[in-house]
DNA sequence: CATGAATGAGCGTTCATTCAT
DNA sequence: GATGAATGAACGCTCATTCAT
């Protein structure tokens, strides 16, 4: 039955070729603009193999968003060191997002900014909850430091859950927004990195306890 | 002739109905799903009759980005009280900008959110800069401030500038990403205006001089 | 009573004027890439307008077709000479035909070369007849003429109008089509004239009687 | 693989049945009035498969442009006998350029008379330049013929091109122009035929040299 | 499994014509 | 008479999807 196996490896491989050039072709040019020709050329398969592997257009991008996803909270998950401080952590968690934008600023693009229409009832309801899972997995870890950090009496008590929302959203914010240079090329060049950093530190300025403010303050 | 009055009124009264009825339909379905028939049946208006208006597709979302952003820009304007206390002003301008967005949360999600493709070469040139001189406009307001903060001794030596964007920027990615329901459901509902202010509140911590941050916290 | 006159006398006047506008603007971009627009504009009339001068654009088009064909049979009845030697009559004809050409060339484009629909059925019948008059009485002129030689002898018996309308249509080739220069424009730059005129006299000597002929030889 | 042949045979074949459908459409409306919907109802397809074929409606209409000037650019080939009397290639090319009339009434009309927009900026610049070299071939034939007729002192000195160019106009001018019944239906019928060779027999007499020309009257 | 020709609904845009003013 | 806003029926073209091979 190996024969089975080599197959579902096969596809599977396929499958990630498709999602490859799909990407390329995508990152480049949108979604709208791409159409599945661009995307068979791309992966040198004809326009109907595309069909064998991804129902519709719809689930294709829905994939590669899926998969950018995974590759974004794989990538936080492995960045935080587990029993250091959650201040340390917090930094970790931060900084590794920033890079993944660094090393991917097209898988970040497209995960936030591109034209993506509402997936709901286009593509299959399991691929959104996959989705829904994956996400809030990766929040979790960052209102897990938070949780952490108020057992130790580092933070003030806010809602873990809301305030990890606010900082991924304000970050995701500051790295994306000024970045559609296309919209906002009248902003012209920042310095990004510095502005990340300066975020995070206000930032647990602002959740920090009275205590540990205090001594941030001292150090 | 007071025809001629007449007839350039009701001309813009046309405009503004036809932009209106393109706001709702391109909000609720997306640039790309939205055809021009639809916004001309939501207008009770031809299809052809659109374009005595506007000369594309493109140049009638590009001119509702622009509608909306001058209704920022102007409120934003409105909102800061001359010669008041630039931590004052700031929480205005902030305190403002979430307004907006209460207020008008459709407007809002379609200037950050929406599909835009680079509009560079497929609207009037004149329309382009109209839009970069109104959105520097708009940012000059907070850029100023934070300018007089430092003047005053109030705020750390950073670029005033830079830090505008970098505020401007997460407090609308703070707003804006939490807020697409379809995309991020499964965040859960927030209380967004507690988030901004908590924002406001930490982002001045962080850019405040040591004096006026220990007079802050002695307060 | 004057006031009718006055009033048809400038409904004419302002045919004319739309019907000059019309030559302009259709002669420069061809009858498909003109709009009704494009002539109202040319005739700083509204578009509206012309439509109380001509009932449809295909009006408008095979009026301007007739008063071309109107000029042409006018300036080749003007030309010939009564009484004259038909040779020498068949050469004032001639010339006054490629002299025509020469003033008006876009008119002589417009007559044979422009993109006319089959008018039958699209334009009052009664233009339609008046069209066929004035292209009859235009070839009559030079039927005359062969009939003439042929009652003077100098004539091989050959049919008048078939005669005319072969001679008429080989010059009107010769002009035209070589012309053409956007799609023979391989063919390089011709001495139109003087091929003309070796046209013609090939011609005549091709239904010269023999007497004729030989006299010809001699002179 | 023979596959791959049968591919690219088939897809020939398909490609000339669609020139076929667009012609048959086209000769019967003219250009302007036929529509792609049209042509590919005459074809038997749907229209988004004209498009496989054809880049345009302006490429499709040139390519059928092209063809039939192949075909008569190759008809004219054939019909020359090498080393005949140049007088009697003379009367071959003019015959079988007028039996290819007879034959293809509709493809020769379409050459020259339908409403051709300039193709320049609209078709392949490979497209017309394959055009003008075809153009230059056929007409080639003719100038060649009358170079070798001065070579062999029949005809007197005259620029072979030129003369070429006027013979050619002149005949298909003679062939074309009365034969738009739509247009000059007052112009009655003519025989065409005899008016052919009586113009063959005249433009002869026009070049032939002194001597020739005599030899031929006394003939 | 893979191909690529074929489909057909739909899009943005144009423009001759009409008609209330 | 003159206007010009409005209509609406097309048009050329695209492209996600299907299916015979």
């Amino acid at each position: 039955m190996a024969v089975v196996e080599r197959r579902a490896r096969e596809r599977e491989a396929r499958r990630r070729a498709i999602l490859e050039a799909a990407r390329e072709t995508l990152l480049e040019q949108g979604i709208a603009a791409t159409t599945m020709d661009d995307i068979a050329r791309q992966a040198e398969l004809s326009k109907g193999a595309l069909y064998l592997y991804f129902r519709s257009k719809d689930e294709l991008c829905f994939a590669l968003l899926l998969e950018a996803s995974q590759a974004l909270v794989d990538a936080i998950g492995r960045a935080v060191t587990p029993g250091l401080h959650p201040l340390e952590q917090f930094r970790q968690l931060a900084t590794a997002y920033y890079r993944f934008y660094l090393s991917q600023p097209d898988y970040f693009r497209f995960m936030f900014v591109l034209e993506h229409q509402p997936y709901r009832g286009r593509v299959a309801e399991e691929l959104l909850s996959q989705w829904s899972v994956m996400g809030r997995q990766g929040l979790a870890v960052l209102a897990d430091i938070i949780q952490r950090g108020q057992d130790q009496g580092l933070i003030r008590p806010v809602d873990p859950w809301q305030t990890a929302v606010a900082f991924w959203s304000a970050v995701t914010g500051l790295i994306v927004i000024p970045s559609q240079e296309v919209r906002w090329e009248f902003l012209g060049q920042l310095d990004l990195e510095q502005l990340v950093l300066a975020t995070i530190q206000n930032f647990w300025g602002g959740i920090a306890s009275p205590e540990e403010r205090q001594q941030a303050g001292e150090a």
